[in-house]
DNA sequence: TCTGGGGTCCTAGGACCC
DNA sequence: TCTGGGGTCCTAGGACCC
């Protein structure tokens, strides 16, 4: 019966403990210590080594909660490092598209990849193959989940990163359902909190059970995304392969603030920072925005100060990505949430209903808005050769004693990067 | 005095993901 | 004292129309 057989087959390749590999690629030092990175602001752990979680350190669980656990065992500890990060993923994305252009980047440590043209037969093989060229040429060691649908691809790598091979196939396994009923309910890809108490609610606790009940009711009783998980885990492709990478639909840049802020004007210096970030995020993407929303908030975890949120959308009369413009209407929004007297912890802007710049001129378009955007271009250019904030507006301030704090970065800059030698495994 | 029914479009908020 | 940031999609419900 072993026929060669070209059954559809999506791999998930996931990396492990990303930000941590990255850390490690320039510090050979800690390679079996126990690493955490932590998120802006150095609030929460985000990524750790094996080593890490084998001493209990929760992920997403707040630093200072496990500050004692760090100490005593020293835990290696770093600020994150987004833009090293991000070069590292493009070189592992670059290295998967060998095998196969038909590629989704689902997330900076994730891609579904199309193997179906390989025959079931070599499948794993291919699967550690992959394995040991990301490996090799990027030093990022993966774990790869293969199976007929996302879902189930998913699946396979949440059992593969548990084994040393790394590799899980599901492919031409005749009955996939004693595997499914040891996967609980909430490791299932698209079920999370809220979901996870409904089925548990009517009595489904596993992945077998779920994909054992009928559309009809998981449709009625939920929405239709969650029968498409239900028919994913059934073999049934419903979740397709995104591999052109569409223009995003909106834009955020929010950050919490280093040390609380009380004062209007640093507040405005703030907002107005947010928003030439993300006027040049969308500039540099060829695209424009019809409405920003600005929003301002105190900490939700400390009552005592009072909590208030709020935010405020203001539409703009022809899209634009005209950080001139953008900054004044964002600083206006501000004006009209903002109260005395409390203690802001974040704040940020959202663009949305973004649509492609098509540079146009229209009927209300002047020789003014042309100078305009050419000053924009000067201003991208230069930040660009010269650093992020070489040009910026006045309104976003110097001083910035509200920055994120970021006590442990391992200072390692993406313009140093290339200067590095290549990493080789040997 | 009786006060329909069905359609579209938009938005806010929720749930999920990494 | 200290609790991240950036996305997508769906649904319910309101506004509006005929």
């Amino acid at each position: 019966m072993s026929s060669t057989q070209y059954t559809k087959k999506i791999a998930l390749i996931d990396c492990n403990s990303f930000y941590v590999s990255c850390e490690r690629l320039f510090n050979p030092k800690i390679r079996r210590k126990p690493v955490v990175v932590l998120s802006n602001n150095d609030g929460c752990i985000i990524s750790r080594s094996n080593e890490a979680k084998a001493l209990g350190i929760k992920m997403g669980e707040p630093y200072f909660k496990e500050k004692e656990i760090i100490v005593k065992n020293n835990v290696q500890v770093f600020s994150s490092n987004y833009s090293l990060y991000g070069d590292i993923s493009r070189r592992v994305m670059r290295t998967l598209k060998r095998f196969n252009s038909d590629i989704e980047i689902y997330s900076i440590d994730e891609a579904f990849l199309d193997l179906s043209n390989f025959s079931d037969n070599e499948i794993e093989d291919v699967g550690h193959e992959i394995r040991s060229i990301v490996l090799k040429w990027t030093g990022i060691p993966t774990s790869i989940g293969i199976a007929k649908t996302k879902t189930l691809s998913k699946i396979a790598n949440h059992i593969a990163k548990k084994k040393k091979s790394g590799v899980v196939s599901l492919v031409g396994i005749e009955n996939i359902d004693p595997i499914l009923e040891k996967v609980e309910i909430n490791d299932i890809w698209g079920v999370g909190k809220q979901l996870t108490k409904f089925y548990n609610k009517n009595g489904i606790y596993n992945a077998k059970q779920l994909k054992n009940k009928s559309n009809t009711w998981i449709k009625k009783s939920s929405n239709v995304l969650s029968s498409r998980t239900a028919m994913e885990l059934r073999g049934i492709p419903c979740i397709d392969l995104e591999v052109t990478s569409s223009k995003r639909k909106s834009c955020v840049v929010s950050r919490s603030f280093g040390k609380r802020v009380e004062n209007f004007q640093e507040l405005r210096e703030a907002v107005a920072g947010y928003s030439l970030n993300a006027s040049e995020k969308i500039r540099s993407e060829s695209l424009v925005t019809k409405s920003i929303t600005v929003f301002v908030r105190t900490s939700p975890f400390q009552n005592q100060y009072g909590f208030y949120s709020n935010s405020k959308t203001v539409d703009f009369p022809i899209a634009t990505n005209n950080s001139i413009e953008i900054v004044k209407s964002a600083l206006n929004a501000l004006e009209t949430i903002f109260k005395n007297g409390y203690r802001y912890q974040k704040a940020g802007v959202m663009l949305s209903h973004l649509s492609e710049s098509t540079n146009n001129k229209n009927l209300f378009s002047s020789e003014r808005d042309e100078k305009i955007n050419s000053l924009m271009k000067s201003i991208d250019n230069t930040n660009y050769r010269y650093g992020r904030s070489t040009l910026s507006l006045a309104s976003a301030g110097i001083h910035k004693r509200w920055n994120m704090r970021r006590e442990y970065s391992s200072k390692i800059d993406t313009a140093d990067f290339y200067s590095l030698p290549m990493i080789k495994a040997i």
